[in-house]
DNA sequence: GCTAAAAATGTTTTT
DNA sequence: CATTTTTAGC
């Protein structure tokens, strides 16, 4: 395909010498669709690639490609779904080429929009101390705000923060006016509606006031910094001469948008997604965006990668008729030239406790067998329906980890010694400033407003506690007031500032959780071994909100010494682009999974569809969905039983069937 | 205005 | 069922 001839100037630098002369062997190590992809490094590209077919091996053969054609590293821009998966492509292609590879930039949208914003945000009049608000904090800032417009004293009932969070961020999310969001998808609420509206105003007056910005902010902004300042987008796309976007399906209109404006001035931008996979609708993502990519890009090509190097056919055959059932077909269906391997298991359970001895026993023969614990993984719908698993687990011995749900960071305990640190990094942080605050005792949400507007009154917020009209809290705030000025000094490394945060903070600990607060101060230990390997605060806390450590809390590290290392217990969600040799599904319920949340609305169904593709093509040799029967749900008030309908009615050639009785499995 | 105890609520997935 | 909101008491 030739190219455009007035961006050929642009291109011609990077034609490379010879292919004999690169030191790496792309047509050998990689099939012709994948060196196809490897090395189109100039224009638009947009890659479609199914599940296991490769994708991260081409986009790591390209990032060496584009070093090895002269590309300076740091011009490089590889944006992923996490900064793990980031992380992992780059030390990747370091090993195949060299260390160059490491300065590549590469990480998550939220993560390069706070490096940008940092450097460039003054043109919107955003400083570069701006803190970041986690879900949790933004809620604490509605909830706030709530109360001062006395929105919680109504007769007429108002949603929690939970759900107004959940609404202000799909308005941004999915490109949408919230009086519109709310006119469509919470009809219940249109009562409420003005309030809502005008409660929206103020949180983000508040959050410009005080600079905090939630996640959706760091997008909105670095959007409109490329938008509305023509310096810095010029910039940003002199200095990132090439764009990579990784999971393309689960991007939103906003990300779309800034990976456009990025690219625009050379168009080099490639985005690699496959839209049978997109699960982050309920984020505004938009697997259209996909199709759309050529619309933005009218001279992108197309590269398709078709044939999966992961899993054996049998387990393709299932994933193929999962999705082939989704209501808008995606047409493709995967194809290994591998041959061999057994048909999966569906595997019904009397209860829950059958299901999770079924799990532990074969993985103990898995074990004797000589797969090594990494190379299982257990998957589940939503977080908690491991629990049952663990326990059983843990009576056997066998050491895991697990990913997704609750992470140690949003525990109260973690949360309030970070506020600490975080009024230090940001003195008019003031959600952190009452977290710190109501921790005193004597001090409830008036008083610590109160106490706020007086720090904020002064330069020093050391000196305007000290300075505080004496109350009955006299003592605490001069207390806070000498940890304060103890940890302002930068020369102190993030450690030795936590350290003292936290001899400040134990006595509160003891005080307000007075039954279990030995474990709590497991975490904070925990928290401090995190924290040495930071030499700035401003990372530490940026990492904090924005790639927080995945391990739930804290016991389960002290069997990884155990050199087998350990079994993956994950949310569907959080094993997007991992593989496993076994993989297993459980709770393959209908009301479980698909959740019973989505079983009313079309487009969430096939979401969940998608999710359930998602699991199952994780799975390299073997691929076992268990589900338990007579599940009564409480909640529900009803009996849970029914195997999931997207495995329910597949073939039992295409799926082996297999009924659970006491000590042995029976075909049935 | 704060705290602690009683009542109600609504349950996912994540940067 | 555990968390969060409401209410009572100090």
């Amino acid at each position: 395909m030739a190219p455009e001839p007035e961006k050929y100037a642009l291109r011609r630098e990077l034609v490379p010498p010879r292919e004999a002369t690169f030191r790496i062997d792309y047509a050998r190590a990689l099939n012709a669709a994948q060196y196809d992809a490897a090395t189109s490094l100039a224009g638009p590209l947009l890659v479609v690639a199914g599940a296991g077919t490769g994708k991260t091996r081409a986009l790591v053969y390209r990032v060496a490609r584009l070093v090895e054609s002269g590309v300076d590293p740091a011009g490089i821009l590889l944006l992923t779904f996490t900064r793990r998966a980031a992380a992992e492509m780059l030390r990747r292609a370091s090993q195949l080429l060299d260390g160059r590879c490491e300065r590549v930039a590469g990480g998550t949208f939220h993560s390069f929009a706070n490096t940008v914003l940092r450097r460039h945000g003054a043109a919107l009049g955003i400083a570069p101390t701006f803190t970041i608000l986690d879900r949790g904090d933004s809620e604490d800032v509605i909830n706030l705000l709530r109360a001062r417009l006395g929105l919680d004293k109504k007769e007429k009932r108002f949603p929690r923060k939970q759900v107004i969070g959940e609404m202000f961020s799909m308005a941004v999310n999915k490109s949408r006016a919230l009086a519109e969001l709310i006119d469509s998808e919470y009809p219940h609420l249109l009562e409420c509606a003005a309030d809502l509206l005008e409660l929206q105003a103020h949180y983000t007056a508040y959050k410009h006031e005080r600079q905090l910005l939630d996640y959706d902010d760091l997008l909105v902004k670095l959007r409109d910094l490329l938008v509305d300042r023509e310096s810095v987008r010029q910039r940003l796309s002199q200095q990132y001469r090439f764009v990579m976007v990784d999971e393309y399906q689960d991007t939103n209109a906003l990300q779309a948008e800034i990976v456009h404006l990025l690219a625009a001035a050379h168009d080099n931008v490639m985005v690699v997604g496959d839209e049978a996979q997109s699960i982050y609708s309920f984020r505004g993502a938009n697997f259209r965006n996909i199709m759309d990519f050529v619309t933005w890009f009218p001279t992108a090509r197309v590269i398709k990668l078709e044939e999966n190097y992961r899993s054996t056919q049998p387990i393709l055959n299932v994933t193929n008729a999962i999705i082939s059932r989704a209501r808008e077909s995606f047409g493709k269906a995967l194809f290994t030239p591998k041959t061999g391997g057994d048909a999966p298991l569906l595997v019904m359970a009397e209860t829950e406790q059958f299901q999770s001895r079924f799990v532990c026993q074969r993985i103990l023969e898995l074990r004797e067998e000589g797969v090594p614990l990494p190379e299982i993984a257990v998957l589940f719908r939503s977080s908690f329906h491991s629990f049952d698993l663990e326990i059983e687990l843990t009576r056997a011995g066998i050491p895991f980890v697990k990913r997704g749900g609750f992470k140690f960071i949003e525990t109260a305990h973690i949360k309030d010694v970070l506020a600490h640190l975080r009024v230090v990094a940001n003195p008019r942080d003031a959600v952190s400033w009452h977290r710190v605050l109501l921790l005193l005792e004597g001090v409830g949400p008036r008083t610590s407003e109160e106490v706020i507007s007086c720090i904020f009154a002064g330069a020093d917020p050391a000196a305007q506690l000290e300075a505080f009209p004496r109350r009955s809290f006299h003592v605490e705030l001069q207390a806070l007031a000498g940890l304060l000025r103890r940890i302002a000094d930068d020369a102190h490394t993030p450690a030795e500032r936590l350290s003292e945060v936290c001899k400040y903070y134990e006595p509160i600990l003891k005080r307000v959780h007075r039954e279990d607060y030995p474990k709590r101060l497991k975490d904070l230990e925990h928290f401090a071994a995190i924290a040495m390997r930071y030499r700035s605060l401003q990372s530490l806390l940026t990492d904090m909100a924005l790639e927080p450590p995945t391990d739930s809390v804290g016991d389960v590290l002290a069997s990884a010494d155990d050199n087998e290392g350990l079994l993956t217990l994950s949310t569907v969600h959080s094993a997007k682009g991992l593989e496993w040799h076994t993989v297993f599904i459980i709770w393959a319920v209908d009301g479980r999974f698909p959740s019973f949340y989505n079983l009313n609305n079309d487009d969430e169904m096939e979401e969940e569809r998608r999710l359930m593709y998602v699991a199952a093509t994780r799975a390299k040799h073997h691929l076992y969905i268990a589900y338990p029967i007579n599940i009564y749900d409480r909640g529900l008030g009803m009996v849970l039983g029914k195997p999931s309908r997207f495995v329910d009615d597949l073939s039992p050639e295409l799926l082996r069937k297999v009924t659970l009785v006491e000590d042995a499995a029976v075909t049935g």
